[in-house]
DNA sequence: TATGAGATCAACT
DNA sequence: GTTGATCTCATAC
């Protein structure tokens, strides 16, 4: 099986965002099956690199198949995986995983033990994963990050995106069909 | 179920 | 000084 190499990030965000609908994603071994994510890219007001390149999103600005990882309203911490090409400051924001190895580590980082909550938001599974802004910038292909294409084409739903205020419109945001890891549910249609 | 406050930081006005 | 790609806990209905 071929891994998600750097080139299969150098697309179009809204090509690879659905195709990681169902990959996997352990860091440090421990984590899950993407079932959620949004994708965001230069010319969309909402996204942190419209407004140019700053400290802060410097790895958006850069090569595809990196992770931009950013502080969220000063406590959580955010992954992101950046796609297209460098300078398109373009990227995917992980939303929500399905927990699948390292259960027992990500409950005591977590603090909890609903399975269902230990992934299900882009705060969450950084905590769950033990991802901060020491890692922002590091490369997807090498560890601690270590990305699975899925097996099969799930079925994928689309809606738009949660919890920004600008061009809240877009339909950009992916989830894994049916599965009971998301963030919140899709609308039906 | 639903709203509201608090935590706490960097970018932006 | 305000806002934001958030989450948790508390209080109210």
């Amino acid at each position: 099986m071929c891994p998600l190499t750097r080139a299969f990030f150098a697309r179009s965000v809204h090509d690879v965002a659905p195709e990681l609908i169902g990959a996997t994603l352990l860091f440090n071994g421990v984590g899950g099956e993407i079932v959620e994510l949004e994708a965001y890219h230069h010319a969309d007001p909402a996204a942190h690199s419209y407004r140019g390149r700053t400290e802060r999103n410097a790895v958006m600005f850069g090569p595809a198949g990196y992770a931009y990882v950013y502080r969220s309203y000063g406590i959580h911490w955010c992954v992101n995986f950046v796609c297209e090409q460098e300078g398109s400051a373009s990227a995917v924001l992980i939303r929500a995983l399905a927990p699948r190895t390292g259960i027992a580590t990500m409950r005591r980082r977590r603090r909890i033990t609903d399975e269902r909550l230990l992934c299900s938001g882009p705060g969450r599974l950084c905590q769950a994963l033990k991802i901060n802004g020491s890692h922002n910038g590091l490369a997807l292909d090498a560890p601690p990050f270590e990305l699975t294409p899925r097996a099969a084409v799930p079925a994928i739903v689309t809606g738009v995106r949660i919890g920004i205020t600008k061009a809240a419109e877009h339909p950009w945001r992916y989830g894994l069909a049916g599965s009971r890891f998301l963030s919140k549910p899709f609308k039906p249609e």
